[in-house]
DNA sequence: TATGAATGAGTATTCATTCAT
DNA sequence: TATGAATGAATACTCATTCAT
C-alpha cells in the first residue's frame, strides 16, 4: 500500500510536470483562449486530472508564468545585460505567456514574487553594467524593465524576424550605453 | 423626401458612431473578448443593430483598428517623429486595439491598408528627421515600427505611468539619435 | 389629391404582385426557411412593404398557397385526369409551397376553401374519367387526391427525373384504369 | 476497472440512445426546426451533452435516419413486398425523419449507405415478387422506391387515416400487379 | 487518484416584426 | 404608403468546471 501511495505520487508529480509542459506549449501556439481540453490532451492526461493539479484555468496559467519567469530569472544569474535581454526577446514567442505575465500586474502573488525575482536578478546585471561603465548611469531598473516587456511583446505579437530584433535591440542599446 | 433621407441616414450614421465608440472603449477596457452584448449596452442599441452595422465581431474589431489607424496617421501628418512616438504611446491606452492592430498582419486588406497608411506617414517623419540630422542615418523604418509597435503595447499592458513612459522614450530616443 | 390616391393605390396593387410573385419564386427555391428579406429584395420592395401587405410570413406562405391552388383548379377545368395529374406533377418542383399546402389541413380558412376548389375540380374529372371508363368506378376522390400530394411531394422532394415520374405515374394510372 | 470503465460506458451508451431516441419523437413531432433544447429535456440530458454525442444538430438528424434506414432494412428481410410497403407507409408517422431521408439525396455517408441497404433489401422483395409473378415483370426498383417514398411522404404529412391508407395502397398494388 | 461524461451558463448570429422618418 | 433601420427573442454551439464511476 505503501508503495501503491508512493508510485500514485509519483504519478501525480508526473502528471503534473507534464500538465505544465503541454499548458506552456498549447497557450504558446494558440494563445490563451487555447482549451483546457486541448492541454489535457497534449499531456496525455483526462480534463479532471488537469482540474485536480490546477483547479482553475487561470490557475494554470499563473502557473505556467511562475515557472517561465523563474526561467528567465536564472537565466539573468551570471549573465551580461545586452546578451540576457536578446536572449529573453528572442525566446519570446515560446513563451507568449510570460511576456503577458510580464505586462500584467497583480495577477497573484505567487507571480508577483517570481516577477520580483526576475526584477532583482536584471536589477543586478544593470548594476553591474553601470559599474562597468558599459550602461549610463542615469538609467534605472523601472525602464530595462519596461523596454524588456515592450521589446519582448512586440517582438511576439508582430513576429518580428532575427534581423528585426538584433537592428531593434541595437537601437535600444544604443540608448542604454554610455 | 431628400430630407427625411438624409435623416433617415443621419440615424443610422449617428447609431454606427456610436457603436464605433462604444465598441472602441469597450474593448479598450475589456480587451477582445468582450461581448458584443456589452458593446450594444455601451452603445444605448439593441444587439441586432450592432450586427446590422458590423455583420461580424471581428468586423467590428476590424473597423476599430482602421478608424485609430487613421487618427494615428492624421497625427503623423505635419508633426517630429519624436513628438509623433509620445504622443502615440501617451494615447495607447485608449487604443489597445489599434496597437494590436499594429501588431498583426493580414488580418484585414481594409485594415492593412490603413496600416500601410501609418507606416508612410512615419517614415515621412522618419526622412525628415534623418534629412535634419536629429536621426542617424541608418535607422531604417521598420525598427521605428517595431519600436513603436513595442512601446505601445508595453506602455498599454503594464499600464506604464507618465514618468515612465517619458524616461523609456528617452532611451530609445537616445538610440535613434545621431 | 384623387389622382394621387389613385396612382398609390395602383402602386400598391402592383406591388402585391410582385410580392406575391417573388415570395412564389423564393419559396420555390429556397423553401420555407427563405427569409422575408429575400422576397423583399427579389420583388424590388423594403421588407416594410411585405409586411404591409401580408401582416405575417404565414400569411405570405397562405396567399402563395391559395393563388398556386386556384392556378392548378383552372388547369383542372376542361382537363383529363391523367393528364391533369401528370401536369400537376411535373410542375410540382415550381410550387413546393402548394405542395406542401396540398399536405396540411386547417392553415387558414381561404387556403382550405381553395383546396376544395381543387379537390371539387379534380372530382369532376375523375367522374368523367369514371363515366368514360377510364377509371375504375370505386376508386373515390379521397385516393386520387391522396396519390396526387403523394406524387407531387415524392417527386418534389426526391427530386425525380422526367423519365422516373413517367414511370412512376404509369404505376400509378394502371392501378387506377378500369 | 474493467467494471468501472464497462459501467462508464454503460452511462454514455443509455445516453446516446436515450437522446436518440428523445430526437426521434422531438423531430416526429414538431418536424427538424425543433430545437436541440427540446430534445435535451426529453433525454433528460443538458444540451451540452446531445452536443456530446452528436457533434452538430445536422449529425443528430443523420444518426436518426441512419437509424430508421437500418429498421426499415430489417423489416424487408423476409417479407413481402406488399406488407412491406403496407407496413412501412403504416409507421410512417413515427418516422417523419426517415421519410425525409429517403426524399433527400448525398446527405451523408453513412446514410447513403443505409440508404442503398433499405434499397437493395427492397430490391430484393421485388425480385421475388416477380419471379412469384405477383409483380410485373417490367417493373423496376426505382418505381418502387419512388412509390415508397412518395406514399410515406404523402400518408405522414396529409396525416391519412389508415383506411385511406389503405385504398391508395390498394390503387398501387393494382398498378404493381402482373 | 484518474477518468471522461455531464452540466449549463455564455456567446455570436439570425430573422420576423415594429416604427420613426 | 414605402422605406429600411432598430428591435430582441431565439438558437446552435462552446467550454470551464463538477462528479459519478
Amino acid at each position: 500500500l505503501t508503495t501503491d501511495e508512493k508510485s500514485l505520487r509519483a504519478d501525480a508529480v508526473r502528471n503534473r510536470a507534464a500538465i505544465l509542459a503541454a499548458a506552456t506549449d498549447v497557450f504558446a501556439e494558440h494563445g490563451p483562449k487555447a482549451t483546457t481540453e486541448q492541454v489535457a490532451v497534449k499531456a496525455g492526461v483526462a480534463v479532471g486530472t488537469v482540474f485536480r493539479h490546477f483547479p482553475t484555468k487561470e490557475a494554470l496559467l499563473a502557473a505556467i508564468m511562475k515557472q517561465s519567469l523563474r526561467r528567465l530569472s536564472e537565466l539573468a544569474a551570471d549573465g551580461e545585460l545586452f546578451d540576457f535581454i536578446t536572449q529573453v526577446v528572442d525566446e519570446a514567442a515560446s513563451t507568449q505567456t510570460v511576456v503577458e505575465a510580464l505586462a500584467q500586474h497583480g495577477v497573484d502573488v505567487e507571480v508577483a514574487h517570481a516577477l520580483q525575482g526576475l526584477r532583482d536578478a536584471t536589477a543586478d546585471l544593470l548594476a553591474r553594467a553601470q559599474q562597468a561603465g558599459t550602461v549610463r548611469p542615469e538609467v534605472k531598473i523601472d525602464e530595462v524593465m519596461a523596454l524588456l516587456t515592450a521589446t519582448s511583446q512586440g517582438a511576439l505579437h508582430a513576429g518580428w524576424d532575427r534581423g528585426l530584433r538584433r537592428r531593434t535591440l541595437a537601437i535600444i542599446f544604443a540608448g542604454l550605453s554610455a
